[in-house]
DNA sequence: TGATGGCTATACAAATATGAATATCTGATC
DNA sequence: GATCAGATATTCATATTTGTATAGCCATCA
């Protein structure tokens, strides 16, 4: 029992994410005949079922679900462990992670990027769009491009500038349901905006009415799909200006009344700034979005 | 090279900690050439030399030693595994592991934990006494007993009480060189303090002389070993008064002048609230040792 | 100088884990 | 209601991994 074999838990881990030994063992390239016996060994090592068999699946029991994070620990570092291991720490080659909001990593950062490759053809690179936070301390990635100030320890934190954010809607829609120039006609009209989020509208307001999911009759928590929507000409939303000057066909909505700046920061653990490759992606990105979202003043510092 | 098998990683960590394949084998319950097939293995897998080979041994690469931080995270991870797998979440049983000073461990936890294994004989402690404060957020412990505030995120903190601290001397110490009743009679004494350390004296200052490690003659960064010196008749150095409470040969040095409180904090990673015999021992230790230093006020707080 | 205890490297037999093939069950779908 | 896709469990031959035994190297010490 103390010494259960590492080899198993990932099996542990690769059968609840499937949720099912043929799925598991498709994704760890093994046969299902070796997964369910991993899993066997298992629980026979720590003496408590981890799965309900059924003949669609297996069910994690409550223990299999409080492990399960650990495991995912364990991923998260044995990942870090084979990207750090693709290149030497000094030389620029190997794979660094990046991890970016939906609409940061779909617009803003490819054109950056296809810059960094052509002058480091040797690094790789692993883009995840995702909006969760607490990826860096588990090194689920190396990199990552926020629009709140990293608060986390152990983490190096650099701003970049800041973005301004405005509304903007299809030129299209405008046509049909006109251009609003007051805060009540513009809550007369229809607005794309946050599901569940609660973070980047907590201290909103339009005129006297407090923005709320509610006042949105379209409703996406994903930024990207926020922005498509108002794309194909659904409603009004927020747009980065930076991304909206390129698009022809979005118009800006009030930008006299409706206007906030974001800070953009860079962020990554404090033990990869001795790896070569990470450095420089960090401070090419560094150098480049903030010419990109034009900043006017600069900050950096480091959280102890 | 993408699947890179987990208990592989097992064995590098070993052969790094153990700076040899004997007694990385000998660590894991395996046999010296099994380790050096995983080293290859490794080695073959990535392309770069992990160590350089010798008869005395085996001295990891810079390559190495940029890995193994990430080895330790995931070796971190598969024993909170197993820690975690060792009792059902809901159950009065299983494993805790807590770390606390060397100085609390040794002088104020165990009469404490005593108590705690007679009312719940099935839950095992393991007490890992450091002065580290990374540990939870790798899930390294399950519980701390810090003297500073936690700032960590994703950790559970409540403040237990503060603790009252203040010089002490061994009689015969004092019988032999004198009682000081001024900072400057103090100053001329044998004074037992911090070596490298920083944290817990950067403010301070003796009258009008700021308190560095060069004025003490007998330094140490271990609690534990400075509390020894004391008791050993070397000079004077700090004690909790509890402690010293209990100790009668030692004697309270200026305690007029001299005498200051820190706060004494649990904490806990988020994530095991749920295990029940971690919330178990966190809410007893917050009892008793709040009990125990006799705390005031009292103050609890969560951190986001 | 010679013996000893630590280490790595290698060869071969034994133990172990794996995959292929198959039986069997379940739920969805036509 | 029959069929099909996808799941787990079981068996057995094969491949892989492991341990044992051994040889060789180097430093330390009497």
């Amino acid at each position: 029992m103390q010494n259960t074999e590492w080899e198993l838990w990932r099996s542990f881990l690769a059968t609840a994410e499937n949720g099912s030994l043929s799925g598991a063992a498709r994704s760890l390239s093994l046969t299902q005949p070796t997964v369910g016996r991993h899993i066997d060994k298992l629980e026979s090592s720590i003496g408590t079922s981890l799965f309900t068999r059924s003949q669609s699946g297996l069910l994690p029991t409550s223990t299999a679900l409080n492990l399960l994070p650990y495991a995912r620990d364990m991923s998260a570092a044995a990942q870090a462990l084979i990207r750090m291991a693709s290149g030497e720490a000094g030389s620029a080659a190997g794979v660094v992670r990046l991890t970016a909001s939906h609409v940061v990593g779909a617009e803003l950062l490819p054109p950056v990027l296809a810059e960094f490759r052509k002058i480091h053809p040797d690094i790789q690179l692993e883009v995840v769009l995702s909006d969760r936070q607490d990826d860096l301390l588990r090194h689920d990635a190396d990199i990552a491009v926020r629009m709140t100030r990293p608060s986390q320890s152990a983490l190096v934190a650099k701003k970049v500038g800041d973005v301004g954010i405005g509304l903007y809607a299809d030129s299209d829609y405008l046509k049909r349901c006109g251009l609003p120039t007051t805060t009540e006609a513009l809550l007369a009209h229809s607005l794309i905006g946050v599901d569940q989020a609660t973070y980047p509208i907590a201290a909103l307001s339009i005129g006297d009415t407090p923005v709320t999911p509610q006042i949105f009759s379209y409703r996406c928590d994903n930024d990207l799909g926020q922005l498509a929507a108002v794309r194909a000409g659904i409603g009004i939303g927020v747009c980065q200006h930076v991304i909206a000057a390129r698009d022809p066909n979005l118009v800006a909505v009030m930008p006299d009344k409706i206007n906030f700046q974001l800070g953009m920061w860079l962020a990554m653990h404090e033990d990869l700034r001795s790896t070569y490759r990470i450095r420089l992606l960090f401070d090419f990105l560094a150098e480049e979005m903030g010419a990109l979202v034009g900043s006017d003043e600069r900050e950096s510092q480091r959280r102890e």
